[in-house]
DNA sequence: TCGAAATGTAAGTAACCGCTTACATTGTAA
DNA sequence: TTACAATGTAAGCGGTTACTTACATTTCGA
């Protein structure tokens, strides 16, 4: 490697490449050549370090699979007013979201392909944060701030409206919304959560 | 055509080849030798009635785009109670969904290659649904029975809320849900929606 | 500075895919 | 029955793709 080069190894690159040209083009639309060429390297060089395409791609899942969970905000939020922890969380959520938009896309058109492989990244991801809300929901039942529900189904409801917005917004629409948009569907969507979920 | 044979021409039975194939293996996965394979006809009799695999999916796009739409069912459910209705709505959109998953397989997977065609088919289907919901709520308003908010904010949550648990079942997990599930999960949902929007 | 490891260049291979051509067979309407 | 339209069989063509081989060049630590 150049001294003065991309601090990125040729490995880190070349994954960072076929991350985004699976994205864009999904497996069988992304070549190995173009792979190679995105990433500034020779495609034989991209056979040394991944016996086959698969295996690239394989790696691509493992390497950028991690999703930070929500479980830190969680503290923070816990002295905020409900409505206000929930915008709070949406955010974080939508945020999470886009810094991922990557993945995102590969596990929505790649599924067929990897079915127990995206599977399981999904579960870690939507599990992890299901659960998380859920039990700050039971708190506040304790706490008796909110109702009685099933709190559960209350977090994929909740995260639910959010994914759709952002799926009908960046995947779909492809629009990157504006700041004042956001900021407007976090609070209806919010109020519209809360009224039916706090105690009257 | 011998007699006896399958209803559908030749034409119809390709078509319908297709969609199944390009729902399962994404459009470059799906060969046009499978695909006349699994129609029961010859390779270069698709060619024959399809000038290109390019164009056979156009056609497939525009077979199968057509969505019913919601607005019919809102006549029948203004008699109900507000919850009820939200139920009842909540049910025909799963299943206009799950009736046309093959589909919206598809238009995950294929935003890439047809973004403009697939954006009109997604637009006419969730537009006109939004709209048709929003101003049910609309009317529930000036009644006096709903509070006052966004109405068409309003409305894609509810719909976003249906449509993840959609995607996550029939698309990302592949799970049929049971019937009890079901109805548990409108329950729920709607509970949280109807609380948050009924005047108090 | 030197040698090994990493990377590049060039060429090619086997398989596959979309699509075509030429010709034979079958179904059906007049 | 005949003529024509629809479909089938078989073969192949040109292009692409994942992947390989052989060899030259660069990088960089010891």
């Amino acid at each position: 490697m150049k001294t003065g080069d991309n601090i990125l190894t040729t490995k880190e690159r070349a994954l960072a490449a076929a991350l985004r040209l699976f994205s864009a083009k999904g497996y069988l639309g992304a070549t190995t050549k173009e792979i190679s060429k995105s990433a500034g390297i020779a495609e034989v060089t991209l056979f040394r370090h991944f016996s086959s395409k698969e295996q690239l791609f394989e790696e691509v899942l493992n390497t950028y699979s991690f999703l930070p969970t929500i479980k830190s905000l969680i503290p923070e939020v816990e002295k905020l007013p409900y409505e206000e922890a929930l915008a709070v969380i949406a955010l974080r959520f939508l945020e999470t979201l886009k810094s991922r938009i990557e993945m995102i896309r590969i596990m929505q058109s790649e599924m067929s392909r990897y079915p127990e492989k995206i599977h399981k990244i999904y579960n870690s991801f939507i599990d992890g944060i299901i659960r998380t809300l859920a039990l700050y929901f039971e708190g506040l039942q304790e706490a008796g701030v909110l109702k009685e529900f099933d709190t559960e189904y209350a977090a994929r409801a909740f995260m639910g409206m959010f994914y759709s917005f952002f799926s009908a917004q960046e995947i779909l629409l492809g629009k990157k919304y504006r700041k004042a948009d956001l900021d407007l569907v976090i609070k209806e969507y919010v109020n519209i959560f809360a009224g039916g979920t706090l105690k009257k």
